[in-house]
DNA sequence: CGTGGCTTGTGACTTTGTGCACAAGGTCGA
DNA sequence: TCGACCTTGTGCACAAAGTCACAAGCCACG
């Protein structure tokens, strides 16, 4: 098909959908062109690394003018796979599963709330956001209904690996771990994690480096 | 003070919080000592990078034996700086900032929350979790009392920059940022963001690579 | 149709991160 | 006390990522 397109970086691919949504920005803004020093700007990156980084999608930019806008949009959608929805489902109906159940901007981005599942019977059947909880027992059916389907974990990290394992099982081939919990997965599944204890423990570190904190006085 | 502590990696900072959270495990199990072996299976990554990580922090290891577990944690919540709490603020009190003071996991690892304040005055006034919403007016007052503090920014992104500066103008040195916005601070102030549109777009892209998905057929 | 000015795309180089392999150094049993 | 056995700590070679600088290419204008 496409030809000439070599193997994407990973440091690369984390920056996509930031210019994604840059990109979003400037056809809202009815912006036609844009140069790589003012996409650039608007990522907080350097205008080097945002050719390279473009170029790995193909030659799509005008020398002396910049990339358009609305067609530099449309590879960048085609190069992450976000030409269609993907469905997600939540694994846990707690705080963080209500929060992320109830957030209209997954939607909007492509990513529709397929439905919430948690073990919990007490749970079940109770409403969030747009859907009502569902036993664990649907999963597998939820599952290949809507697939490709991305799993979120959004249960206690003791529970990851085993939440994990049954989104395998039903047939999920993506996951987003919010758990605390080393999870791992055949090699054919995608996995990600976003540890909030871990960044603000990052955070600490960088602050604590500035600025040593005084000890208990 | 402590001599020959050379400057840590970007790369091996991100990971040592990961540490943190095993060795507090290995503690509650009453487990002694741990090889970097071990270490690194617990953490999925490679032992001799295991090792290297932790030869930043200094020599605390015993060849033929491994890592006493109490003494690398003492070690490790120093480097990091977590050896007293961090109290956080969030600003926003919509969905995610609610889940955010609802969790009881921050506290438990040294962020506990400090306050929740909202520009919206139908919220203020609201319980969120252990606290009531107050408004911005009261930022100032809320980091003075409980310097250093960490700012969590819960709002939409159009606002994000907005609310960074106000965090920033009330003396708060290190914000995590939860709106897809490009944030800047000057660059005393410690920043980082989680994104989690950008996660699910980077499982696409992974995915999508694996098994191109059939066009609308 | 030619020239000047602007911006891309990329080769060369630098910096950062990873992983292997092994000497150094410690433990423990005899 | 000695030696067999482990595991650390690190030098080194390689891989990945980032930056610079500039030739190539395109547009616009005269
Ligand atoms: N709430 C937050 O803001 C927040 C922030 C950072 C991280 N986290 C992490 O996200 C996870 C969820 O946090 P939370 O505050 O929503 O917790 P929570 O206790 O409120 O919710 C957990 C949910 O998971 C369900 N569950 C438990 N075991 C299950 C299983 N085996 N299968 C399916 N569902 C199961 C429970 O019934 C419950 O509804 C935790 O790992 C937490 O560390 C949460
Ligand atoms: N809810 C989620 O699960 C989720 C997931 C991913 C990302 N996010 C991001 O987190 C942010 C918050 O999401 P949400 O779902 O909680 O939104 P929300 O609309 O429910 O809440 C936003 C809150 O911010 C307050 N606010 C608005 N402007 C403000 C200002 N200038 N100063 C102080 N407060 C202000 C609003 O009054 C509101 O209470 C958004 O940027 C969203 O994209 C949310």
């Amino acid at each position: 098909m496409d030809g000439h397109t070599r193997r994407i970086p990973d440091a690369t691919v984390a920056r996509l959908p930031e210019y994604l949504r840059i990109l979003v920005d400037l056809v809202d803004q009815r912006i036609p062109t844009v140069a790589s020093e003012r996409l650039a700007e608007l990522a907080g990156v350097n205008a080097a690394k945002v050719r390279k980084d473009l170029s790995y999608l193909g030659t799509y930019g005008t020398r002396g003018v910049g990339y358009d806008v609305d067609y530099l949009l449309f590879q960048m959608r085609q190069a992450l796979g976000v030409t269609q929805d993907w469905p997600v489902i939540v694994v846990g109906a707690g705080n963080l599963g209500r929060a992320l159940a109830n957030y209209a901007g997954f939607g909007e981005r492509g990513f529709p709330l397929a439905g919430v599942v948690d073990a919990d019977d007490t749970k079940v059947g109770t409403e969030v956001g747009p859907v009502r909880v569902r036993p664990m027992s649907d999963l597998k059916e939820l599952v290949a209904e809507h697939r490709p389907v991305i799993g979120i974990i959004a249960t206690p990290g003791a529970v990851a690996q085993q939440v994990a394992d049954e989104l395998v099982a039903a047939g999920v081939t993506a996951i987003l771990n919010f758990a605390p919990a080393l999870v791992t997965v055949p090699p054919s599944i995608s996995l990600r994690k976003v540890d909030l204890a871990l960044e603000l423990q990052i955070l600490s570190f960088y602050q604590s480096q500035r600025e040593p904190r005084r000890d208990s006085a």
